[in-house]
DNA sequence: TTGTAGGCGTTATCAA
DNA sequence: TTGATAACGCCTACAA
């Protein structure tokens, strides 16, 4: 168990130098230098000191995740996947995760004190709002980042990756037209946030070129949450002119959902058509193999995976500005058929 | 914006040991000195270097927490709230939070690279199995660590906060047997987890006291996600002699469980009655606000402030090793009531 | 291919 | 109350 290079290099016979350079793989140290450098290493179970590396590389080798919490102390639970996604890269390439978990208020000076303190080699914007100060911030910080989703304006001046939201809802609604409905349902998230707006142009989109009325009744917009999503479609079922088709924008918005189409003892498929939005939520598996569900899918942990490489190609100079912008795909399930009224032989002349 | 220490003493005209002592609250610098300082180094933006002030120091100010993922990528969902309440403190007594998120056979190489690479002061140890390896390896690695749950042997060698799951489960038990039922199911969650060992065990005892048996057929041990719930309750309602009562040890499988009630038609708290472990899980909220179930409460994000408030005092030496034991409370909700055959004036008889 | 020496930005010791 | 100086452990020109 030796502390340190110093050590190191005086049981070897060896300079610092070439023990430095042996470890970190430079090219002129000898092939048996190096295997002797290594195996001593090991033997001994050194490693360096990481705040010295740091200190004299300039380099943290740290990626920084800002997470704003909410009223109730929550975490959006989609974070989870997430960290996952990116922690796996983080591993594989040598990078540690720094999170800190604040104060929505407090997200700004937590940016300016890590680039102050060089706490970190860059960081990830999660959640982007329509008019987000971080990317002017951290641009202004000279802070490298990528964010996991776009901002409304000005997307091209820094890196993103995000999902085609609205041609997802877009698609989504259009499967529902093309089954004959016609009063279909929106339970969305917070419109502030960007995705949860574009979710919603798709399927105003995908309505008008159906002719057909976006009916202000049958949208909803809050939290993403059970409880949320369980009570916007017991207001929706008790309404004059309830819908026939519902479009959901999270998983965990369906539970509620389904739970709410149960209580009235309507079946999911025939009474009534639902498609949810899937971020694969680890926890819950709503697909075709869990709750028997159509949905809109997409990984957020494999978003993760491509923000965190994409970032490290920055930090490591590789890379510029780039934009991913993953497609969702539309996975028929068992909740989704023509509407109760019309005839299964009869074929909809809606939509398209 | 100045750079560091040097620049920003040169600029006041004072050593660097005055401008250090001045910004790290030692007592022997003048008031008026003390103040020129602050104000300078706030006007010039400055703050120390992180790494170099722990190369100085040799005290990292981070906490290690390594989150194993599991077959399909998944991190455990309440780690989120976990992590909400640990992050709280680490923010307010300024150390940073390290995650590190690896495959569940690499757990120990993390915690030894994280000695040797003296990357943080301490960690939290997740999810405590019955023989589980990871105290002994932080003990001989001197890693300070707190354990969230605790181990089945030597508990009292190392400092926990966990939850009393055997009395909470035997209380919830009793509760039932008071109401009338003797056929009580347990969806329980994998019981490699100490946790839900204990739960079992207080389950179990209360069936004795009152001289229930116990009915293998009545008890399921798996994952406490969603889609697992729902399944073990199907397959109890679908058994000979079905469960007049359930008790459910996690909220997320509670809404599995409940699904397949509904799915049943059964009404909960009348023709079944079912009490849920709540973790107080920020994004669901099954609670008496919520979904209207009997609960057995315990806040998880609570545990992590403990862990973290504990931790830290032990890296800081003001503390050795402490057990705390939180109460888990039973608080009553309509999903629980006397079993459909009693008469509701017919006081029970079972029980106690 | 290996070694010498200086620097990274702090904090801590000792002296004034 | 303040200052010079030496660690802290590593990397990296530059020299040999």
């Amino acid at each position: 168990m030796l502390a340190n290079l110093k050590e190191l290099s005086e049981k070897l016979g060896l300079s610092q130098t070439t023990v430095s350079r042996a470890l970190n793989g430079y090219p002129e140290v000898s092939e048996t230098t190096r295997q002797r450098v290594i195996d001593a290493a090991r033997e001994h179970n050194y490693a360096p000191d990481s705040s010295a590396r740091r200190l004299a590389t300039g380099k943290t080798r740290t990626i920084g995740h800002v997470v704003p919490i909410s009223k109730h102390d929550m975490i959006n639970p989609h974070f989870t996947d997430f960290i996952a996604g990116a922690g796996a890269v983080y591993n594989r390439r040598g990078y540690d995760m720094l999170i800190s978990v604040v104060d929505a208020d407090k997200e700004t000076e937590t940016y300016r004190a890590m680039k102050r303190n060089r706490r970190v080699d860059g960081v990830i914007v999660h959640g982007p709002v329509a008019s987000d100060a971080r990317p002017g911030l951290l641009h202004s910080l000279g802070l490298p980042f990528v964010v996991h989703g776009r901002t409304l304006q000005d997307d091209d001046s820094y890196s993103w990756v995000d999902v085609n939201n609205r041609r997802a809802f877009a698609e989504a609604t259009r499967y529902l037209i093309g089954l004959g409905h016609r009063r279909i349902a929106l339970v969305n998230g917070w419109e502030h946030m960007v995705f949860a707006r574009r979710r919603r142009e798709g399927y105003e989109e995908a309505l008008r070129e159906a002719g057909i009325a976006v009916d202000p009744l049958l949208m909803s917009s809050n939290e993403m949450i059970e409880p949320v999503g369980h009570e916007a479609m017991t207001a929706f079922l008790a309404s004059d002119d309830p819908p026939t088709a519902v479009l959901v924008a999270s998983a965990l918005s369906a539970l509620g959902v389904m739970g709410a189409v149960r209580e009235h003892g309507l079946g999911p498929g025939t009474d009534i058509s639902i498609i949810s939005y899937d971020d694969k939520l680890s926890f819950l598996d709503i697909g075709p193999d869990g709750m028997g569900l159509t949905v809109i899918r997409s990984g957020i942990g494999e978003a993760g995976r491509h923000c965190a490489d994409m970032l490290i190609d920055m930090i490591e100079g590789r890379r510029g500005i780039v934009h991913m912008l993953l497609e969702a795909s539309l996975v028929p399930g068992t909740s989704t058929g023509p509407p109760a009224g019309v005839a299964v032989s009869g074929k909809s002349a809606a939509g398209r």
